[in-house]
DNA sequence: TGCCAGGCCGGGT
DNA sequence: ACCCGGCATGGC
């Protein structure tokens, strides 16, 4: 079995087992950006409440969430955690995206997708996870989304090295899968869902995991 | 009760 | 170039 097939036949089984999970969940890219900074290290419950406060001050459209004061704004995103932080983050973010693209989605996402990606680097509190996430959530770019469940998941099946960097376990993904925005997006979605009820930090015991079908020979032969 | 959750930054080696 | 402490709420 090939590498490309090897990843392709763990993308299936995950879907078999978990089914379509359409992600990300949010009305609207902008809801989807704001919320990929608020699950920073945050479960995802938890930024749903603050999502659900900012609605209900229509802060989830741009203009309004540039107006709001920080402090304000901090108050409402308590339940996501890292609240000082992360409403800082929000106004770092918001006035790159006035300033830069008068608050349009469609503005900002129809340059190189690679240019957009340096640019959002460089916001503080935007990290190469956020990024990617924004990228092809929110802007339908095929950008290989890494998060601590596909390093914890793919090196405990000793595909990638523990000590693998990000760039080099998206790189492991986009040089072994076609660039599609939908295989890339229920990809991770499978992987968060695995990581969420399966292959958890505490159960190292992948006797029952939809992924555990490769030999200890073949997960040797395919490490990074 | 303690540990974990869809990271990232800044300061120290 | 790494390493580490800090950031903080809510659920199991």
């Amino acid at each position: 079995m090939r590498k490309k097939e090897m990843l392709l036949k763990i993308y299936n089984s995950l879907y078999d087992y978990f089914g379509p999970l359409k992600w990300w969940p949010g009305d609207s890219p902008f809801e989807i950006i704001v919320g990929a900074i608020l699950t920073q290290n945050t479960s995802w419950g938890n930024v749903e409440k603050a999502i659900n406060n900012l609605k209900k001050e229509y802060l989830l459209k741009p203009q309004n969430l540039y107006n709001i004061n920080q402090e304000e704004l901090a108050q409402l995103i308590k339940p996501s955690g890292y609240y000082n932080i992360k409403a800082q983050r929000l106004k770092n973010f918001i006035t790159f995206f006035i300033e830069e693209y008068n608050g349009s989605v469609e503005k900002m996402f129809s340059g190189d997708g690679e240019e957009l990606r340096r640019k959002l680097l460089k916001v503080n509190g935007i990290g190469p996870e956020t990024a990617d996430s924004i990228l092809l959530y929110a802007g339908e770019k095929p950008f290989f989304v890494v998060d601590a469940y596909t390093k914890r998941i793919f090196s405990r099946h000793r595909l990638i090295s523990e000590h693998a960097t990000y760039h080099q376990i998206q790189e492991f993904f986009i040089q072994n899968l076609d660039q599609d925005v939908e295989l890339y997006n229920e990809f991770h979605a499978q992987i968060v869902m695995l990581g969420k009820i399966i292959c958890t930090s505490k159960n190292p015991d992948c006797s029952n995991c939809p992924i555990a079908f490769l030999t200890s020979m073949e997960r040797i032969a395919y490490s990074v």
